[in-house]
DNA sequence: GTAACTAGAGACCAGTCGGTCTCATCCAAT
DNA sequence: ATTGGATGAGACCGACTGGTCTCTAGTTAC
């Protein structure tokens, strides 16, 4: 009972590489073999279908990919500096990650036509991405650090849709400019557009 | 002779869809059999190889996107203003192109492991996307309409991955409010970042 | 009109796909 | 130590993959 539990997340854990890299039609079941060491039986004894470990696989990813971002961000006390630090992390934090580029990137695109199981998957991560990002904006201007006409899901969007192209960019140059330059601009967008410019003690209210 | 590459190109303008909504391995023969109408002979008769027509496919439609993209902006005498026309275009001149969204996106994505050759047109349809956005940037300098501190390079490798990241959610969301945010973004930064103030002959240092 | 050639149909191929099923083996509780 | 369920190997399946080849039908040039 122990042991098939052990399996089952380690399968997981060996997939998600390959589905992350080959995408879903392109991870062939033979692929996945020789991945976790194990025979076709073996596999669908712990999950019902490809689908499914798909599923599962990119929930992993995707929770690594998370962890990775938001690490260490917590403990920052202002909301702009949190903010930065994430998207440094996103430029940084590639370590530990799941090869072959972000996980949201590449199912978005892969499960676009077809595959209405994993696309569901993926607009859920966009949006728990998206949520944590505006919630933090959201803290910001309540303590009065972001300016009051920031929107906040806007910001966050805009956060998401900047590091997620200049990440394709770079997949395809195979070249850290173009991640290094989005990085740089938000940024600077943070500091002129997004920071209040002092935290004014002048109406206090929340 | 005549009615070969007659058939050729249709099979081309046909097979271009397919290949741009469900990637190379997706776009099963059978596919591009039922969308030409022709028999597997018919088509293998015109190219030497499946890799062949996608990548002959992806050209055109990579042309359809870059023309709707550039369309009516080469009289725009302000390049700054043609800039702003470009980024127009992406967000609002999608009929007539290819469906399934940005090729180049597409096939980023999707030849990022395997398929070196679809990965080598990719690359090259981005390069000649950023020379042409970095070519009207230099002008614009030459002609004392865009700052003298603006990198070209950078300006339209930011340009490129701001559309494209909105791009890419703006398909997984089904909502055309990302793509609307970036374009608004790239015109404010146009205005505050890359316009000179003013003709002016000397010294825009900043 | 006819000959020379091109275009396309479709049978055929070996290989691979995701998935099922049976059966031996391993492990864990008794 | 025994036993019963958990575990995984691997043969097997039909469908489908990209690709080849032959042979007929259609087009074109003369």
């Amino acid at each position: 009972m122990r042991k098939g539990e052990q399996t089952r997340q380690e399968i997981i854990r060996k997939a998600a590489p390959i589905f992350n890299q080959k995408g879903y039609d392109g991870a062939a079941l033979s692929d996945l073999m020789k991945a976790t060491g194990l025979e076709k039986g073996g596999i669908y004894r712990h999950f019902e279908s490809k689908q499914q470990l798909a599923g599962e696989a990119f929930d992993h990813a995707w929770k690594l990919a998370m962890d990775a971002r938001f690490e260490g961000t917590q403990e920052i006390p202002n909301t702009v500096d949190r903010l930065k630090q994430i998207v440094r992390n996103f430029r940084d934090r590639r370590a530990g990650l799941i090869p072959g580029g972000c996980p949201l990137l590449n199912t978005a695109i892969d499960s676009d036509d077809g595959n209405p199981q994993l696309r569901a998957k993926a607009r859920q991560a966009l949006s728990s991405w998206l949520d944590r990002l505006q919630a933090i904006a959201e803290e910001g201007k309540r303590r009065r650090e972001v300016r009051s006409d920031v929107d906040s899901a806007q910001l966050a969007m805009l956060i998401v849709s900047t590091l997620e192209g200049s990440f394709m960019i770079r997949r395809l140059q195979k070249n850290d400019g173009p991640l290094d330059l989005a990085c740089l601009h938000l940024e600077e967008y943070f500091e002129t557009k997004v920071r209040a410019r002092q935290p004014q003690t002048r109406e206090e209210r929340s």
